[in-house]
DNA sequence: CGTATAAAATGACCATCAGTCATTCATTGC
DNA sequence: GCAATGAATGACTGATGGTCATTTTATACG
């Protein structure tokens, strides 16, 4: 008797295809200017339909969030799975997120909207739950990384590896949120290229939080 | 005949009544919980008044946000007038900004609903205009710190100081966000202390972007 | 004064939209 | 077939941003 099973795995379906639609809508008209209508009307279901499966607008937001959220943990994890060394690493880290913002821009946007929440409703209490794993493994990941650096002698050994973590994570998040809303207004204002200074400021936190040896071994990868 | 001063005297204090009572509800309930009826009743006037004022919520939002453009700038300018050495300035500047974010905590929220645009209606070019001017006011005094310093020999001089200054301003609002929004979970979580991570990301940033010179002036205000 | 005119303020009203729920429809098990 | 289960529907509600015809107030003038 398959049929219970089967049962479950419509509704699984149908969840993801109402996110399918949810997201298409999202990413064209951002979380207020969407309206549940449209969203129902490009599912093909009714919107009553929608709460079936999500308790709130902001709700479905954050579910698609999520799945931003789970490709660039995908896009993390392969860096680490890679085994490199850890300035190779660090490298690469830096180049997953960079390129994360730049093939996946939509998701990076409402990944931004977590940091201003103001949530209008009650947010599914197993989606805020789930919304906390993810973001902690991604944060488990990047310690991971630099407390092995630490071990090896690349990182200072004076720094905690969690605040230096947030602190490259901060500075190139916020980077990248002036380049999304305002690379053009640098570039004729000022004649800055936002992701050059993006660039540059990872260049000088990797140099502040290196080792000797973690410098020269950044620098040697640099030059190859 | 002061007749028509007058009105405009009143006209003028209307809108800054409007803006008071904008200021209470907005600061209480933030953008999208406030409501334009609870704010008109909060100026003790009708709904319609406010739209002869103001030309949408949103607009009002900005107009309350560009109050606390003007402190921040007033506290910044203060820095600025006091004409101290750059390093002593770079300092206070750092200071005046943590300063304004532990003070003005409902101001610096405010102003980071800029980074997310994403406006439902549109707002009043004049809105949009002032807010520019305002904020290219705050970027060129910032600016012209750190080209004394490049002049001084203070700071490296093979940086441009408005990319220095946007990652100076950026990683600092970065964590401050965090600080505003998570420095709980991260006490509980990891036993960070936000507060200092902030600090320690100011001192490496410095210290990345200072000569030798600078350094050595630095520390010398450090451990006075 | 009293009346005409202009300006300011009002609040009933409209349109939009998140969210609900009584009803309808489809599937399953007998 | 036919009940029973549960999925789907869409008309409806309440909240709310924004509008505008009307009323109120202030001023000017005879």
């Amino acid at each position: 008797m398959g049929i219970h099973e089967r049962k479950e795995r419509e509704k699984e379906q149908r969840r993801e295809e109402i996110l399918d639609a949810a997201q298409r809508v999202f990413f064209e008209k951002g979380l207020s200017t969407a309206t549940m209508d449209e969203i129902a009307e490009t599912a093909e279901l009714s919107k009553g339909t929608l709460y079936l499966y999500y308790k709130s607008k902001e709700d479905l937001y954050l579910a698609v969030m999520m799945r931003g959220m789970e490709i660039l943990l995908e896009m993390l994890a392969e860096v680490v799975r890679s085994n490199d060394s850890v300035p190779k690493m660090l490298i690469r880290l830096r180049d997953a997120y960079t390129a994360y913002f730049n093939n996946h821009r939509d998701y990076f946007r409402m990944m931004h909207f977590l940091q201003t929440p103001q949530f209008h409703t009650q947010v599914d209490d197993e989606m805020r739950r789930n919304c906390g794993t993810l973001n902690r493994r991604v944060w488990d990941l990047v310690n991971g990384i630099l407390q092995r650096g630490i071990d090896e002698g690349i990182l200072r050994n004076d720094l905690n590896p969690v605040e230096v973590g947030i602190i490259l994570w901060s500075s190139a998040t916020a980077l990248m949120l002036r380049i999304d809303s305002e690379r053009l207004i640098w570039k004729e204002t000022f004649h800055i290229d936002l992701a050059k200074t993006l660039k540059l400021s990872n260049t000088l936190l990797f140099d502040a939080i290196c080792t000797e040896e973690g410098r020269r071994a950044l620098a040697a990868i640099a030059n190859a």
